[in-house]
DNA sequence: CTTTCTGCAACAAACATTGCTACAGATGCC
DNA sequence: GGCATCTGTAGCAATGTTTGTTGCAGAAAG
């Protein structure tokens, strides 16, 4: 995979995890080390996803919208992200066993994508937030 | 994932697990609708990773390089394709929740991939090849 | 009504992917 | 030998995706 959009997704939802007040998008991107519309364009994404909360005027910010112990990683894969499944392509029509393999890689991707969701589930931000804690010290900050 | 050379790898794989005869770089991509020097390229990495052998001159072509039943998908994704994870990020370093979260992040995403891998690995291109025989008949044609 | 925020559109730069041309080199056949 | 048929690979254009950036509308607090 290419883009950092779950990376960056599970670090900002740690981070709030963490955190005792809203983190604001200039502060989170401090940490992530990118820009704060990137953080909000991600931000964005986990909050039509129901995960964080974002609130504007001073003293606003984001906030982990429910307890860190119930957002899998899974959901946090598929708030910023399609899919994991491989693509497929579009083989010539007339070729029968084209046809037929085209429907065949579609499943082994779905079957592929299900197992890897799997192993994101058995994981919730809490947990990464705990050894964090646990490492790292207790301070939010930077 | 955003790319199809897994997609077409398998497909190939599935048309050669078919054909008696090599087949010609010309012949494969009117089957899977694409340009032949791109079937090159992909036969390039199957052959590299010892999947399919090419030959040169007349009456050449690509041939399976072993039998059907001991290629299996994670094989061909792995000739195709750098990695499955999702990829890191840069956080910054003077940030110890971003230190932490990096690490933590690339062994979730190693896990993951392993798990998919592992489903991929649960099938060979000879389970596909005896599902499209069956269905779409013997003939390796277009 | 000013300051501090998010939300969003619009754009540039960098990069990945695909299709294509062109050609070097291997190989079989006359 | 000379020719036709292949692969192997470099190089290039078109397209799409991702990231960083600017600019601005609008919400909210004091």
């Amino acid at each position: 995979m290419t883009n950092v959009r779950f990376a960056v997704a599970v670090h900002v939802l740690t981070l709030l995890a963490h955190a005792q007040a809203p983190c604001t998008s200039a502060f989170i991107a401090s940490s992530v080390n990118t820009h704060p519309v990137v953080v909000r364009r991600i931000l964005g994404a986990l909050q039509r996803a129901g995960l964080v909360t974002g609130q504007t005027g001073p003293g606003g910010g984001f906030r982990i919208a429910k307890a860190a112990s119930k957002v899998k990683l899974s959901d946090v894969f598929l708030a910023v992200e399609d899919s994991a499944a491989p693509a497929s392509h579009h083989p010539n029509p007339q070729c029968p066993v084209g046809r037929q393999v085209k429907g065949l890689v579609t499943d082994v991707g779905k079957r592929a994508e299900k197992a890897f969701l799997a192993s994101l589930a058995g994981q919730t931000v809490e947990d990464l937030a705990r050894v964090v804690r646990k490492k790292a010290g207790s301070a939010a900050s930077c």
